[in-house]
RNA sequence: GGGCGCAUAGCUCAGUUGGUCAGAGCGCAGCCUUCACACGGCUGAGGCCACAGGUUCGAGUCCUGUUGCGCCCA
């Protein structure tokens, strides 16, 4: 808990007070002289073990900023705080993810572009300021293309920027980093071929879930599942009897004996491949080996067992098809079935040559004539024809049976994914899943319960992780595949480059040993065209952010880091996909720590979203209600907890800013009446009242600083907060007289004065230091009344119990018993005799007698003199009250006298 | 269907290992133009701690179940 490394002593000066404090242009003033003096800047020559490094979320430029992002910024913000003034060299650059589709899929909609790969030259983009939204998209070369997105994300991270400076987020500028930018290119195809290398990544053909809108594979993580109208339709296959025996030669009979399956995809008949039962249903067991025929297309397929198959579903038995959704992949697999690819990339019905080898029919012109009203077709389309048709040929058992039920999406697209066989590169994390879910248990997570998010989608990985993506904006897989003398591929055996050749881009670079002109020539070379899923890039933050490889030195400082704040809907993504690739590269964990940040509701306890229109833009917000403000309700909310936005407690954040202001404006005003150069220190403090203050804040300090140390920065503040209103609405107006020393106070003495006026510096230098992290703006200022000009208070340490006078330190928990507590007590009673009589608090009381036990009495005697003042008692007497009864204040309050 | 979380004053939430734990702030009502603060201050009313059982001398606090809400996964 003691400082780590040396820093500059902050020593206090006689206070230079300004005329009326506001917190107006705070902002402004102190993020323009933190960035001057270098305030947050990290010092890469501290030794690692005294470094706190924050992995920052980079978050998406291309989105909108919104109150989220002050919320949970604001978290990391105040622990980052906290362990600067606590001695550590804090690592807390940002990032920006500005590659990868969200980036491609603004630059469309703002510039009215699309990115045609075909085009090899054109004129540069076209005329932003003539674009009209009922324009088709004009098509630009893929360089122009991203020559906009790069454009255009640096006019978002400007933004971005803006905000984050205002919010005061005490990162270190100079180490902000991008997604697209060539160092984190590098990192991720360096990262990329070492997986390459050591067989933790591999190419392979196969069913991928594809968006047909964006033409593009989704992993697993990106998938979202919504409730999508349908229907069962039940339809007849004509049984042929074991496979064994000789095919009929004639198309079947539609009224003949049959089996009935269940589906909500019929327009995928044709890619039938099977029926599958479960292995154990009497109904269907003396089926399994025998052949159907498929309604319309008189396909031969097998009846197969397969414990996923789920007899209570529909009819009991399925069909399988290449491929309708993710069971059927799971079938096509695990029994080797054929493949019949019926959906295209486009997501249209392709050709389907029936009577051609793998499309054998007992009535190919038949299943042609039929398959001609669906070729072409987009699913629902075709849905509807081929129900009209199996319909019309007896096929269809009644009508279509109407459910919803869940249907797979990509997370931003519109349409249902399909499932189509592509070359798609994976990172084999299914032999990874042990190994990850002993890395969860190590990782310390706040709140705890957050870890389950973890492991049940560890537990739930279905497949190892696509990270390759058709797409245009992103970091190019760093590899070429030799072309055979007919021009075709050889995936298997990649070219790839020299890890100091990085970063590359294959579509623009030649492997090595080849030459540019070989480009796609039989007998030279192509490039891969894919780039890399926009995770497969930030799973390395603390790769790219700490100069792995790049910059070792500082790499061996921060490196793996202490802290990963984030919210709780990327458990999935981001923290998994971190953990995965600093397991496989470094053996270890990124972090020690990670801090979940909730939610902002809208007041009705919805997550705000732009489509309800209840989204607050925060920069409106931080201009009006002061940066401090809007900080004290994010850091209210309690870490991984949903909170709701709430402007009313941005409001008391404000009053509590000013309040801060006001205070330290009386407090540190009493100090400079002390004269000349001696302020007083913590020794000055004598008088039990200013002692009781102090041991009771000597209790905040413990708590705030085990709070912190537990990254509950909401409890931190909580703690700090309730004591300084106390602070304020008692202490204050105890001391106010004594702190004075006017010569009229009833019992004039120097050396009491002294002690309240060194309890008043010491008790707001803590107080500030405690509220810095909450609120850095309003108490820079006001540490700057009294500080010299290079020394910020988020440089100072963190307070210590060591600070106190030893007789404060050493007094007991008071228990309500204390002198502050039951001068607090007597107060309030003179105030409620006050208020009762609707009289001004000035008014003087005629006479007031406390009644309580002895102890308490004696604990109280030091404050009485403090409590005439305060209460403008003329006579304040004390009885001793025998045991059982309870303590009591009598307040007579004096005759009003006609001025 | 499985998992996680939440249910405490009108609202937003504290209540850390069971024994002054029934609290804070906002809002509301009333009062006070006090020399740090009217972008104030003071005072006050308000709750069978979701429901039903159980453990215990004693339970918002632990256990079981129920209900409602939210999220994650299937």
């Amino acid at each position: 808990m003691s400082p780590l490394r040396p820093r500059p002593d902050q020593p206090a000066r006689r206070p230079v007070l300004p005329e009326r404090p506001a917190l107006e242009g705070l902002e402004e003033k102190w993020s323009v002289r933190w960035e001057q003096a270098g305030t947050y800047h990290f010092d890469r020559t501290a030794p690692r073990e005294a470094v706190f490094a924050i992995d920052t979320p980079p978050p998406t430029v291309s989105g909108s900023l919104h109150v989220g992002h002050v919320f949970s910024y604001t978290h990391a913000d105040t622990i980052a705080r906290y362990q600067r003034m606590q001695g550590r060299e804090v690592f807390y650059p940002i990032g920006w993810d500005d590659n990868g589709l969200p980036t491609e899929r603004r630059v469309q909609n703002y510039f009215g572009v699309r990115c045609d790969p075909s085009i090899t030259e054109d004129s540069g983009p076209p005329d932003r300021a003539g674009r009209r939204g009922s324009e088709p998209p004009v098509p630009v070369s893929r360089p122009t293309f991203v020559a906009l997105c790069h454009q255009l994300t640096a006019e978002d991270e400007g933004a971005f920027e803006a905000l984050f400076r205002r919010l005061g987020l005490s990162v270190d500028w100079r180490h902000t980093y991008t997604t697209i930018s060539d160092r984190a290119v590098r990192a991720s195809q360096r990262a990329f071929l070492r997986l390459l290398r050591s067989g933790h990544a591999y190419s392979t053909e196969a069913p991928t879930l594809w968006d047909v809108d964006f033409q593009t594979a989704v992993s697993q993580a990106e998938l979202e599942e919504r409730p999508l109208p349908g229907a069962y339709h039940r339809l007849r296959f004509p049984l042929l009897g074991p496979a064994d025996r000789p095919l009929p030669l004639s198309p079947p009979d539609p009224a003949g004996p049959a089996v009935e399956i269940e589906t909500t995809r019929p327009e995928l008949l044709a890619a039938c491949v099977a029926l599958v039962c479960h292995p154990d249903d009497p109904r269907y067991q003396p089926l399994v080996g025998q052949l159907v025929a498929t309604p319309l297309f008189g396909v031969p397929v097998p009846v197969v067992a397969h414990p996923l198959a789920d007899p209570e579903k529909g009819s009991g038995i399925a069909m399988v098809c290449t491929f309708g959704d993710t069971t059927d992949v799971v079938w096509w697999r695990e029994l080797a079935l054929p493949t019949r690819t019926l959906v295209g990339r486009d997501g249209r019905l392709q050709p389907a040559p029936f009577g051609s080898p793998g499309w054998e029919s007992l009535d190919p012109a038949g299943a042609q004539r039929a398959y001609a009203e669906l070729q072409g077709r987009r699913p629902e389309a075709a849905r509807r024809r081929i129900a009209e048709l199996l319909a019309e040929a007896g096929y269809l058992v009644g009508e279509p049976r109407p459910i919803t039920h869940p249907v797979k999406f990509y997370e931003r697209g519109e349409r249902p994914l399909e499932i189509v066989s592509s070359r798609q590169w994976y990172v084999r994390t299914l032999p990874l899943r042990q190994r990850l879910l002993e890395r969860g248990r190590e990782l310390r997570w706040h709140p705890p319960h957050m870890r389950h998010r973890y492991e049940a989608w560890v537990e739930g990985l279905s497949s190892d992780w696509n990270i390759s993506r058709q797409r245009f904006f992103g970091v190019p897989f760093p590899v070429w595949y030799p072309l055979d003398d007919e021009g075709q591929p050889d995936h298997d055996h990649p070219l790839v480059p020299p890890e100091e050749a990085l970063p590359v881009d294959p579509s623009v670079d030649t492997p090595p040993g080849y030459r540019p002109e070989q480009r796609g020539r039989p007998g030279g070379f192509v490039g891969d065209p894919d780039v890399m899923d926009t995770w497969a890039t930030s799973s390395l933050t603390p790769q790219i952010a700490g100069g792995w490889e790049d910059d070792p030195e500082l790499f061996g400082r921060v490196f793996p880091m202490h802290l990963r704040p984030q919210a709780h809907e990327i458990i999935r993504t981001w923290l998994f996909s971190t953990v995965v690739r600093a397991e496989l590269e470094h053996r270890s964990l990124p972090w020690s720590d990670v801090a979940i940040s909730g939610w902002v509701l809208d007041p009705d306890r919805k997550k705000m979203s732009k489509s309800k229109g209840n989204v607050v833009t925060p920069l409106d917000l931080l201009e009006r209600l002061g940066t401090d403000a809007v900080r004290y309700w994010a850091a209210s909310g309690r870490p991984g907890v949903d909170t709701a936005f709430d402007e009313a407690q941005m409001k008391v954040g404000r009053r509590l800013a000013i309040k801060v202001l006001n205070a330290s404006r009386f407090a540190l005003g009493r100090l400079a009446d002390e004269g000349a150069e001696t302020l007083p220190g913590p020794e000055a403090v004598r008088h039990p009242l200013d002692l009781a203050m102090l041991a009771e804040l000597g209790e905040v300090v413990r708590e705030a600083t085990a709070a912190f140390e537990a990254f509950d920065y909401a409890r931190a503040l909580e703690r700090t907060e309730a004591f300084f209103w106390r602070f304020c609405d008692d202490y204050l107006e105890l001391v106010k007289a004594r702190a004075y020393g006017e010569p009229g106070a009833t019992t004039p003495d120097p050396e009491a004065s002294r002690s309240a006026r060194a309890a008043l510096g010491l008790a707001l230098s803590i107080l500030l230091r405690l509220l810095a992290p909450f609120q850095p703006f309003v108490t820079e200022e006001v540490w700057s009344w009294w500080h010299d000009q290079d020394a910020s208070i988020h440089r100072a340490p963190w307070p210590r119990l060591e600070e106190l006078p030893v007789a404060a330190r050493e007094a007991s928990a008071a228990d309500g018993q204390g002198t502050l507590a039951l001068a607090s007590w007597v107060l309030g009673a003179i105030r409620r005799a006050k208020t009762d009589a609707r009289r001004s608090m000035r008014s003087p009381v005629a006479q007031a007698v406390v009644r309580h036990r002895p102890e308490a009495l004696a604990a109280l005697d030091p404050a009485l003199a403090d409590l005439r003042e305060a209460g403008a008692v003329l006579e304040l007497r004390t009885e001793a009250l025998p045991d059982g009864q309870e303590p009591a204040v009598a307040v007579e309050l004096a005759e009003l006298s006609e001025p």
